[in-house]
DNA sequence: ACCAGATTGGCAATGGTTTGTCGTAATTTG
DNA sequence: CAAATTACGACAAACCATTGCCAATCTGGT
């Protein structure tokens, strides 16, 4: 190797001077397997590695097309559940060579229209992460874009979904089967697809446990919020509630032990997800466990693999993956109080 | 606006066309503010919304040698730490209009060195948080690429600190002033610049309180490895720790428990960064407050505004911002155990 | 009217790479 | 040994937007 002082200026026609050859062949034998003969390949990757060539990934993306990197949108990265996806995504772009671009959406759906059409031109395909977009605008997205969406059910648009609505059935069950009957499900927000999702899976399982379930909220899925939903759940006198995700209930969590009211002695919680901090925070709080690094990774393999597939044939996989949930049970739930008020226990 | 069909297919020549002018007064008229007349701008503009028109980012980039987007590359996307840097960089670069580009270094200063080789031909601009690169090799980036480092203190390189040093200082005297004498710091990676910073500031603060300090470790900055952290610290006899970061901290915590430990009345434990979930673990966490997102957000705006300076002038402003740190008093730091045993308290 | 100077728009080169096409040399086959 | 085939490398045209330079037009001053 030479002095890298100038490497950034090293063009692939100097490669080719120094070789003696065409650039296409220089080209051609740093990037087309059998095109050249072994010993040419071997002078041009040594004359490359000698000189400190890098190609210029901006004049290999203007003719080829490709700019080796996907984005990833979501919602809120100040949201510990976006964490996990962008790990999963993260790690596996990079596993396959791609570039990951991290775009916050703002929880809005203008700023991710927006986003996702500036975004799109540079680079090779996207995954959303819980839109805020109509399923129309998803749809017409996918056909320009190699797309993938989590949490979200489109036809003919590739997606995850990672099923808390099944999950909550069993969470539910799992309260019923603690003596509970009046359970309160403190929801997100109105634009989310699972919120929805959930919601009437909840209905449904409610009739059919003989318990009631009470729909409460929107809330925003933030602690703050959770206060408020604290509050709420109390106004409706349900002994356990069933929290949108893990940071609202970790913040009614807060509320509760403001109030004086013990967890689970006087109240269960349920939260969703099982984000970073369920497992400490006091009491640790039973969950449904969403494989949420794992959805972010299979939904850039899922993209992946459709940007490979696109240059030969299958125009569209259509592929759905739904990634199961499970409950965790920790120590926020417990039997049913009592009485109304207090209970009087051995602790 | 005409069907978006083919608007990622319609070129600058297209709009020339339409409107029957040459391809460089369109460009002109985009982006050069007085250098066509306001009528031609006027007509400019009308055609390019009318057929769709998006410049191509590659091309555009090709020449003009901007890419509008700059790279964090943190050692584990994995750590909460760094997802404090993720959300101010990415709101940053956001605000002045770049694009965010995500990569995990994996705690390798190889894997750091070859993704800065990498990105950097791709992006204006990186900002490295907590390297693992030699002085050396980050001087010599930084003389390539235009280079922000957070947490490290680099002759020419400009940085931005978080001067976890004086508060670690600030945390040794609260533990003092509540009795303890005898102090664990359970240390960090070896490689960690502010690891070896804040235990040179331990040191010398030690000596001047009268107390006794013990560097324990190095530990892996994981919950995981707090565990073995806490056991340490308990062989060691001290009756306070202070941990190189929260999750170390938290992961203790939890080990103390299982031990029946108690905290504080048998073991005060002190964290560092008071990332998310510190303040609701149990027990809530002393820490130090390190003003993680802001220190993100500070990197970015130097490293964009040392992009924009460098086609005037100033040549290298030396920039280098050191953010104070303050000791958070949550509940898991209390007076030294009278005794070595366990201690009588009205709870 | 005439000219200096300012505006405004066009031509063409430029950036670095990929890729279609073609010629030539090497290799195989009959 | 000639003919058919293959392998290899070169030429040049893209890719799309930017920009230096020049020409034409227009302004206003004399």
């Amino acid at each position: 190797m030479r002095q890298d002082g100038d490497a950034s200026k090293v063009t692939i026609s100097d490669v080719a001077k120094s070789v003696g050859v065409a650039t296409s062949t220089v080209s051609r034998a740093l990037t087309q397997p059998g095109r050249v003969s072994e010993s040419m390949k071997a002078r041009v990757v040594a004359a490359a590695a000698e000189l400190g060539y890098r190609p210029n990934p901006q004049a290999r993306s203007l003719t080829s097309g490709r700019t080796h990197s996907i984005a990833l949108l979501v919602p809120d990265v100040t949201n510990p559940f976006y964490f996990g996806l962008i790990r999963g995504t993260q790690a596996q772009a990079k596993a396959h060579g791609y570039r990951h671009i991290l775009v916050d959406t703002e929880e809005s759906a203008e700023v991710e229209a927006t986003a996702l059409l500036e975004v799109s031109a540079s680079v090779d395909g996207v995954v959303i992460a819980a839109s805020r977009l109509s399923d129309s605008a998803l749809a017409a997205a996918a056909k320009q874009t190699p797309l993938v969406v989590i949490n979200r059910e489109i036809d003919q648009v590739p997606c995850v979904i990672i099923d808390t609505a099944t999950g909550m059935i069993q969470a539910l069950d799992h309260l019923a089967s603690l003596g509970h009957s009046e359970i309160a499900y403190l929801s997100g927000p109105a634009s989310s697809w699972s919120n929805r999702k959930r919601w009437r899976a909840l209905q449904q399982a409610a009739r059919s446990l003989g318990v009631t379930c009470h729909q409460v909220g929107p809330f925003a899925p933030t602690m703050q919020s959770g206060a408020a939903a604290a509050d709420a759940a109390v106004r409706y006198g349900v002994t356990a509630c069933l929290f949108f995700n893990d940071l609202l209930a970790i913040g009614a969590l807060k509320r509760f032990a403001e109030r004086g009211i013990r967890v689970p002695q006087d109240m269960s919680v349920v939260g969703c997800d099982d984000i970073f901090g369920a497992d400490f925070c006091n009491p640790p709080l039973t969950t449904l466990t969403a494989p949420i690094e794992q959805a972010g990774r299979v939904a850039t393999d899922m993209l992946v693999s459709a940007l490979h597939n696109s240059n030969t044939a299958v125009p569209v996989p259509r592929q759905r993956e739904k990634l199961p949930t499970h409950l965790t049970i920790r120590s926020s739930t417990g039997d049913r109080p009592a009485a109304s008020g207090k209970r009087a226990d051995s602790e």
